[in-house]
DNA sequence: GCAAAAGTGTTTTTGCTACACCCATGC
DNA sequence: GCATGGGTGTAGCAAAAACACTTTTGC
């Protein structure tokens, strides 16, 4: 049977963005403004549609590098004259309903991004409004509690994707060096210990944490450098190590 | 700005299905010989493309049952009327490359499936000739010392889609009961340790392995039957209990 | 009896928890 | 001095690894 155009549906793929950091000791997602209809003044994940000859990780860090200026670090071979900053990008899952977009028929690719915390969002190409929201508050764990101006729920299917992408990152921080990717390119142990405590919620004991991280080979490299940006006695800094797993994995508190 | 139709590319989508079971000790993965071009001739992963108005999901159980006969079970509230044997399907990641399709823009989203051991596979509606292959000889890792029939590399990007989909089958069977799935709906403690050596490639304790199944709440619940179908003393017979999750989970022997 | 697989008991070791305690800075 | 966060030592406990041993079938 020879290839015949007719005997598929046309389909729009586009990438939506669940791009974390750690603010104020608080997981934040970054979220844009909707200008258009659907779901016009709500605020949505970002995302795009993907071209025409663009893979599709390329077109999440396309979208990425758009909304925040974040280039996409390899944790494995830093490009030299990369972005100051880097970040971790990964495919998250693909949302397919018929119905999730009232307009056409669209299949889009979520990804996951981990940045640091930056200094604030720029707004994207189409001078979109864009900021840090508590995922507290987006996922509605404690929204009612607060009269909050979060406009509801998020445009389209955002909640649950973004609900997907918080629990990838709280999952894989457990077994991986991911957490690295909140931090900046030096960090000291007790900072990374606050992205574990803002990723899950719950506190740690920070002498076993420092045992555990500093014990595992290969997590942690010494720079040499010191700090004292947290107060009290100065702390040691470090960079990302080459391991990427965690064995045995961090173990989060029941809650 | 309005809604514009020509602001995007239109993709075809497809879904793809990496169908694991375990047969004779060695796990093994469907894969259908393709009957036209391109790659003619060759193994692929069965699949198909998703219809104007079906969800990723049902696309994926659809092909399944299309290829298997199998019905997709949920494992929480299995249908009294269903298909003898259910099975274990999730989505596994979507796949994009600009190039993977010589003809045209394909992006898949490709499904984990996981069966029992099944009698044999049917042909597809299309007659294609299917058959189950230890992954082992598809992915290449030994294929060299036998000189075998598997006409190289399957199609497209499938040998990297095979190797995701296995390797998600290894890492979550360890904190998780998937591994009943691969199991029929009474199955001894033997049986099932002998799915988790077939799955890791590693030898287990039978003992410690007993001992670790039994004793997690929620995983096994006895039926109260025995057997004898694998020689040596009558083994209880089981049902995979509730729990979904296992912690602890269950550890992967280093290789 | 013998082989084979099921199932239990016991010791060793590993790694986490909890908490006492000391260190080095800013103020 | 005192507060603050950084870092080490150690006892207790939970669970995994390793392995001896008994049980119940088929042949």
């Amino acid at each position: 049977m020879p290839y015949d155009p007719s005997a598929f549906p046309p389909f729009a793929v586009t990438v939506d963005l669940v791009v974390l950091t750690v603010r104020r000791d608080a997981l934040c997602a970054l979220v844009v403004r909707r200008g258009e209809q659907p779901y016009q003044g709500r605020w949505a994940l970002p995302g795009g549609f993907v071209r025409a000859d663009e893979d599709l990780t390329a077109a999440a860090a396309r979208e990425l590098a758009e909304e925040t200026g974040l280039c996409v670090h390899d944790r494995h071979s830093p490009a030299p004259g990369s972005s100051p900053t880097g970040a971790h990008l990964e495919q998250l899952a693909t949302y397919g309903d018929p119905k999730r977009d009232p307009r056409m028929r669209v299949v889009s690719v979520a990804h996951l991004a981990l940045a640091p915390d930056l200094p604030a969002p720029r707004a994207g190409g189409d001078a979109n409004q864009a900021r840090w929201a508590p995922v507290g508050l987006l996922l509605g764990k404690e929204a009612d509690a607060h009269g909050e101006d979060q406009s509801g729920q998020l445009a389209f299917d955002h909640t649950q994707i973004l609900a997907d992408g918080v629990e990838r990152a709280r999952s894989k921080i457990e077994y991986s060096s991911l957490a690295t990717a909140f931090c900046p390119p030096e960090f000291t142990v007790g900072e990374l210990r606050r992205v574990y405590e803002a990723v899950w919620g719950v506190a740690l004991d920070p002498r076993n944490f420092h045992r555990k991280v500093t014990g595992t080979p290969g997590f942690l490299v010494p720079t040499g450098g010191t700090t004292t940006r947290q107060g009290g006695r100065p702390a040691q800094l470090f960079r990302a190590g080459g391991a990427t797993l965690l064995n045995p994995p961090m173990l989060r508190p029941e809650v």
